[in-house]
DNA sequence: TAAAAACTGGACTATATGGTCAGGTTTTTT
DNA sequence: AAAAAACCTGACCATATAGTCCAGTTTTTA
């Protein structure tokens, strides 16, 4: 009797176990594990707090389910990046991306700045291995991209803690920078914000900025 | 009988009272306002939980007790430049000003961040409107010295966005900084990476880095 | 269409939590 | 040295919270 029976059809279960984590990432990211009240979970997803947990085991297993989720947004184009490449251009969509993440998924980012802020006591070995080879990785590309001097000499680990912080930002304390603009951010305010990131950080190590970021 | 009779006379309240604030800071850092424990503030200050409450009446009030002395931080030498002064000199200071807060407060940068993804529900409408006319002024002087040519054109809402970010990330995810790093970040390294950060942004901005901050 | 599986939600439970109270001890003041 | 003020803390309380139980209803499967 669906109306899209032709169409994905999409299971009770589904739609509420979604409902379920959407209105989880909310309160996650507003309060972290501890301060979350999984009864603000229920009435944010509009439905009693036994479903919530009918479909999650406990409150503990909801979240490590979203923090998974959320990791998997890291990956980005940078990740295969080899010194073949062009820095600026790998630099700024890497930068574009990690902006894009800022404005389109801004919970998910709270949650994680909050998951680290709160010691990381949820991240496992596996993830923290995997991060550090990925760090390894990366500046090892950009140390090679200075010996060529296709970039000025830096810090690799300062320059992607610096990306990370700025685009990062934007979403973390998304709060504070409304207020202080007295508007909220719009795409477009987006997209002018992250160019002007783009041209900073490029600048800063001694690239010219891609026509298309301009 | 105290030992130090002619030296500054500290009573046991306000040893007590440091101790609890102390304690109380590391807890609100790391778990926020509602995730924190009053409990777990007394096992930290080595004081049975009725102590607490016997030196603050509340939970709430040891928070704002906290928050109030952390906002006092916030105040610079920035606060008082004008568009005499030299944007490259100002802005090394303030950088150098805010990585120095991220090293010798980092519970307190901490506390701040969680306030403000909780949604800042506790800083009153008198510190947003001072913050936003400190903004409001900044804003002016840094605009009077790109009218001046003394700095490249660029939005100074965001210039100041990614000072903050920057410099308050090493407090702020000082956990996975250190896990990438592979050890902690010692006095000597954040001089270093002060002087990197300073590099990248008065560069970013077509200014020269004072010699000092070289 | 009947059986099985999935879903719903009110009543309940054990524990954690912020906070009070009151009777004590210690320190300071006069 | 006596009185006052400050400090200490175990016992207690009301409420909030994560999670269980179970008797039902709805949806899916065969």
């Amino acid at each position: 009797m669906s109306v899209n029976k032709n169409y994905k059809e999409i299971s009770i279960g589904e739609l509420n176990r979604n409902k379920i984590l959407d209105a989880a990432e909310k309160e996650f990211a507003l309060h972290g594990f501890k301060g979350a009240r999984v009864q603000q979970i229920a009435d944010r997803a509009e439905l009693p707090k036994t479903n919530v947990l009918y479909y999650f085991k406990s409150k503990e297993s909801l979240y490590l389910a979203l923090l998974e989720d959320i990791l998997r947004l890291w990956n980005s184009r940078f990740d295969e990046a080899t010194v073949g490449d062009d820095p600026a251009k790998v630099l700024a969509h890497y930068i574009a991306d990690k902006m894009e993440i800022s404005r389109s998924r801004p919970d998910a980012s709270k949650m994680f700045a909050l998951e680290i802020i709160n010691g990381a006591p949820n991240l496992n070995d596996f993830f923290k291995d995997q991060h550090a080879s990925w760090m390894a990785g990366r500046v090892d590309v950009i140390k090679q991209w200075i010996d060529q001097g296709k970039l000025a000499a830096t810090d690799p680990h300062y320059l992607l803690f610096n990306i990370w912080a700025t685009s990062q930002h934007y979403a973390d304390f998304s709060v504070q920078i409304n207020e202080l603009r007295g508007k909220p951010m719009t795409q477009s305010d987006f997209a002018e914000a992250t160019n002007n990131l783009i041209k900073l950080i490029l600048t800063g190590c001694g690239l010219a900025v891609p026509t298309e970021f301009e």
